[in-house]
RNA sequence: GGGAGCAUAGCUCAGCUGGUUCAGAGCACCUGCCUUACAAGCAGGGGGUCAUUGGUUCGAAUCCAAUUGUUCCCACCA
């Protein structure tokens, strides 16, 4: 069989995704086996693949497919997010440039638009997962807005306004002025803006509403929003403004007189230490407004424009307006002085646009009972992050959590299912799952009702309130709780996603699935850390500094990519993303490429015995993947997948590759015999099932390579290995011949000695240390070209030596040796020795160490006593050898 | 302003309940090799006062405190 030289990815990912998915290896149906779950952090329908989703689907893949090789019944539930603000803006820009104007547009009408191009462009990035092997279970594709996951949002809705969760209230929210909604808390980005700070005069009423000759100034950053003032406020402690209590002020340019209010929230140091009350425009003016029932003036369109309130200014840009009225307030001599200042102003996440706090109607999801039980679920274990150190932040925020604005401006979404009619003059509402069920509840109150007479709320849900659903609305549990499907795969296993979403997603589900499941909806939640380039920048488009993970895919292969992230990838911790350790993945995959090539290349011969050597080395290696799995277990049970790889990669590279393949590499043009053979496939085997859930593709290829199989087989569904109990002796041993081959092999290297010259060793024996590696000793003559290997009672003359533990190693030469340099060698040794020597005794002179120190530590240090003397001893006989 | 985390080799990180895993790994680097699996490779090698300063202890990278630097979260004083 002719085999390249190396490895092509291209065609075998293909291959073997379209294999996978024509057997329908991911698909999972509930059935005796345990079974493993997890759900997607559902992508945004608009998204596309970057390299913070390959992070996270990897991660995903991984366990996935290690779960379904131990045995469980593995599945991976795929689905996208409607993610309304994202979605409607794109297509609002899609009609714009078709000349279509959503104000033009109808709610219907817009509707049609919205899903013809989420059917047209959205999932591309479920399409760009199966690129990077990911195994899930397409045939359960599921979408927040499909006709199970809507309904389901609609119901719990429905279910919490009759427990009394949900209300509708006016409060003060983060308004959007360019998508024109409200926003939540979490989608406000605080920048730093260089601003100024106004100081304007307000002249002090002087009883009949006119301004009198005395005045007090007051500093603003926001001067377009006197035209909303009801009040002045002051520190109640503050002398310089004691005289101005019960008075009332004359707001500057608008006329208006208003009352001096005293509180303590305004902070003294401050500007003037006189604060302007704005309630409709300002949070914590508005809970002034409320304590001190102030009038609230609103001054702004939802657009960010002026309203009638704003006077001549009316019409015009927030802005703009800031920019006229210092104009005008400057003419009128109202302005003491603008200061240069920097402060942190709120933008909307998704629009960039600058947040506006403005007072409107909303819904809005009580937190009080909600939020303890997630809480508890994660305090007490039920619930384990990794890395642990989420749960304070989790904490923090759920102690101090407020209600969850749950409506949103929007058209593209879950509407929300309240209805309106007139009874009697005022404004009833009923909240219903449909509009019938709406006219049937709002008839018991006005009989005459007619369903012409219901208004539907014109506002969506939060894309957040379909998707703290998700581990249930999945497996339709909302809808039918009972059906054996959520009964079967609920709760999930774990959890993998960034941490910036803990709040918006992981506490919400947790919220949810105790709510509705009296259960929490995960086990174990793995937070990845952010990918960021190499100058530690968080990957954006703005930055272009992302690279396409689907050419980095072309060019390195999938499980060149995969690997390469994962492998400096801790839980947790930030990826600093370079293209080099795609690098180290790809090379990798072509380590293992010729390893295959190595063994398919040996001519096998039936006849021949497994000599000792051989056999001894299958026993090794198969001890050592025993060791090493034993390790790769407790990785994979604290979540440290980067650890888990690193081990298998040493395991392949190291261990197989460099050391294995070497020790029972027949001559070349000789064959090996039939047992080492077989062995060797077996091992290679288990390796491969080993790496599969990291590099799916490269070792199905080679497994599918390595032996004849049927049409149907696939190392998907092979049995990942578990350790077993291995001879730590015969590693130990084995360990021991390592240093004897590395140390003449240093030797050659040093002195220039070539690899092909055959050497003969003698190990000096004392007193009853016996040859301390007897098994291996046929393969370290082997791997270190040496001629002969004996034990001798005295050290040999004229030969280069090295210390393997306290054993002295010689090399007898037949030419001079460079005596300077050798001395040279030895004294530098000699000196680390005695370094090392003076540290042991400085330690066992101490009495107090002697006699406090628990005794097998002090056994260790009059071990390490003993070795260093015996050392010395032979270097300073060596070098005396070399004098003489 | 409040809180949390981090600081170990050029880079990314291990280092569990203080003591032979105590100073480690991978990559990068240096030297020598195109040795018929692999130069995307082989063999060998150098490199760290474990941020600083104190403390506890017979003994500290490890525990405690302070300092400095850094990251993140929360709040948002107009």
């Amino acid at each position: 069989m002719e085999i390249a030289s190396k490895y092509d990815p291209h065609a075998v990912e293909d291959k073997w995704y379209a294999f996978w998915l024509e057997k329908k290896l991911f698909h999972s149906e509930p059935d005796g086996r345990q079974p493993y779950t997890v759900v997607i952090p559902p992508p945004n329908v608009t998204g596309v693949l970057h390299m913070g989703h390959m992070l996270n689907n990897t991660i995903q893949d991984v366990l996935v497919r290690r779960a379904r090789m131990l045995g469980r019944n593995a599945c991976w539930v795929p689905g996208v997010d409607h993610a309304s603000i994202a979605t409607e803006a794109k297509v609002v820009a899609m009609l714009k440039e078709r000349g279509i104007e959503k104000r033009d547009l109808t709610r219907d009408e817009f509707m049609k638009y919205a899903w013809e191009w989420k059917e047209k462009y959205g999932g591309i990035i479920l399409q760009q997962l199966r690129k990077l092997g990911a195994g899930c279970d397409w045939d359960r594709t599921a979408f927040t807005m499909d006709e199970v996951r809507y309904p389901s949002v609609i119901k719990v809705f429905v279910d919490l306004y009759r427990k009394g969760l949900i209300y509708r209230g006016a409060r003060m929210v983060n308004w959007d002025p360019k998508a024109l909604t409200a926003v939540s808390d979490e989608e406000v980005v605080y920048k730093e803006s260089h601003g100024k700070l106004f100081y304007l005069r307000y002249y002090v009423d002087n009883g009949a509403g006119q301004p009198s000759d005395k005045y007090v100034v007051v500093a603003t950053t926001r001067p377009e929003t006197i035209l909303g003032d009801t009040a002045v406020c002051v520190h109640p402690e503050d002398e310089r403004y004691g005289d101005l209590k019960g008075k009332r002020l004359i707001v500057p340019l608008v006329g208006r007189s208003v009352p001096v209010i005293m509180d303590e929230y305004v902070d003294r140091e401050f500007g003037t230490g006189a604060l302007k009350i704005t309630p409709a425009h300002d949070v914590n003016d508005y809970n002034l407004g409320l304590k001190y029932d102030l009038e609230t003036i609103n001054i702004f369109n939802d657009n960010g424009t002026l309203n009638e309130a704003g006077q001549q200014y009316a019409g015009m840009d927030r802005f703009a307006c800031r920019k006229q009225i210092m104009k005008d307030l400057e003419e009128a001599g109202l302005v003491e002085k603008v200061e240069d200042y920097t402060n942190k102003v709120g933008h909307s996440e998704r629009t960039d646009a600058v947040i506006e706090p403005k007072l409107s109607t909303q819904w809005f999801l009580r937190m009080d009972t909600l939020a303890p039980k997630a809480l508890e679920a994660v305090e007490s274990g039920r619930i384990q992050f990794h890395p642990e150190k989420f749960k304070n932040t989790y904490r923090h925020w759920l102690e101090n959590i407020k209600d969850w604005c749950i409506s949103r401006q929007l058209w593209w979404g879950q509407r929300i299912p309240a209805y309106y009619y007139d009874l009697n003059g005022h404004t009833e509402t009923v909240v219903a799952e449909s509009a019938e069920d709406a006219l049937r509840q709002a008839r018991e109150k006005r009989p005459d009702l007619q369903a012409a007479d219901l208004r539907q709320d014109e506002d969506v849900l939060d894309t957040w309130f379909s998707s703290w659903l998700w581990p249930m609305s999945l497996f339709d549990g909302i809808r039918n709780p009972d059906n054996p499907e959520i009964k079967y795969y609920y709760p999930t296993a774990d959890l993998i996603t960034a941490p910036d979403i803990i709040f918006f997603w992981v506490a919400r589900m947790i919220m949810a699935g105790e709510e509705y499941m009296g259960e929490v909806p995960f086990r174990h939640v793995y937070f990845t850390g952010i990918v960021r380039d190499k100058l530690g920048r968080k990957m954006s488009k703005q930055l272009g500094n992302s690279p396409d993970p689907i050419a980095l895919m072309e060019q390195y292969g999938a499980d060149g990519v995969r690997m390469g992230m994962l492998l400096t990838a801790p839980a947790g911790n930030d990826l600093p993303f370079d293209e080099s350790i795609c690098e180290q993945g790809r090379n990798f995959a072509n380590k293992i490429w010729n390893a295959l090539r190595l063994v398919k290349g040996w001519p096998v011969s039936d006849e021949l015995k497994q000599s000792a050597d051989c056999r001894v080395s299958v026993e090794w290696m198969e001890q050592r993947i025993a060791a090493v799995l034993e390790e790769i277990e407790h990785d994979f049970d604290a979540y440290r997948l980067s650890e888990a790889l690193m081990k298998s990669y040493k395991l392949v590279w190291d261990d197989f590759c460099s050391w294995y393949l070497e020790m029972i590499k027949p001559a070349y043009g000789s064959p090996i015999d039939r047992e080492t053979m077989s062995s060797t496939l077996d091992i290679f085997e288990r390796l491969m099932c080993m790496l599969h859930p990291f590099m799916p593709f490269i070792t199905e290829e080679i497994w599918h390579l390595l032996r004849e199989r049927c049409e149907h087989a696939s190392i998907m569904m092979e049995h990942m290995p578990t350790s077993v109990f291995y001879d730590q002796r015969l590693l130990d041993e084995f360990a021991t011949a390592q240093a004897i081959a590395t140390g003449v092999r240093g030797l050659r290297n040093s002195r220039g000695l070539s690899p092909k010259e055959p050497l003969a060793l003698m190990l000096l024996k004392h007193s009853d240390d016996a040859p301390q590696c007897p098994r291996f000793e046929g393969i370290v003559s082997k791997l270190a070209n040496l001629s002969s290997m004996e034990t001798v009672q005295s050290k040999p003359e004229g030969a280069l030596s090295f210390m393997v533990g306290t054993t002295e190693c010689f090399v007898p030469m037949s030419q001079d040796i460079d005596r300077e340099a050798e001395l040279q060698k030895l004294q530098a040794d000699l000196q680390y020795q005695e370094g090392f020597l003076a540290s042991v005794m400085k330690k066992l002179n101490n009495d107090k160490f002697v006699n406090g120190a628990p005794e097998k530590v002090v056994a260790v240090e009059r071990q390490k006593r003993a070795d260093a003397e015996q050392k010395i001893e032979a270097i300073k006989a060596q070098m005396a050898a070399l004098q003489a």
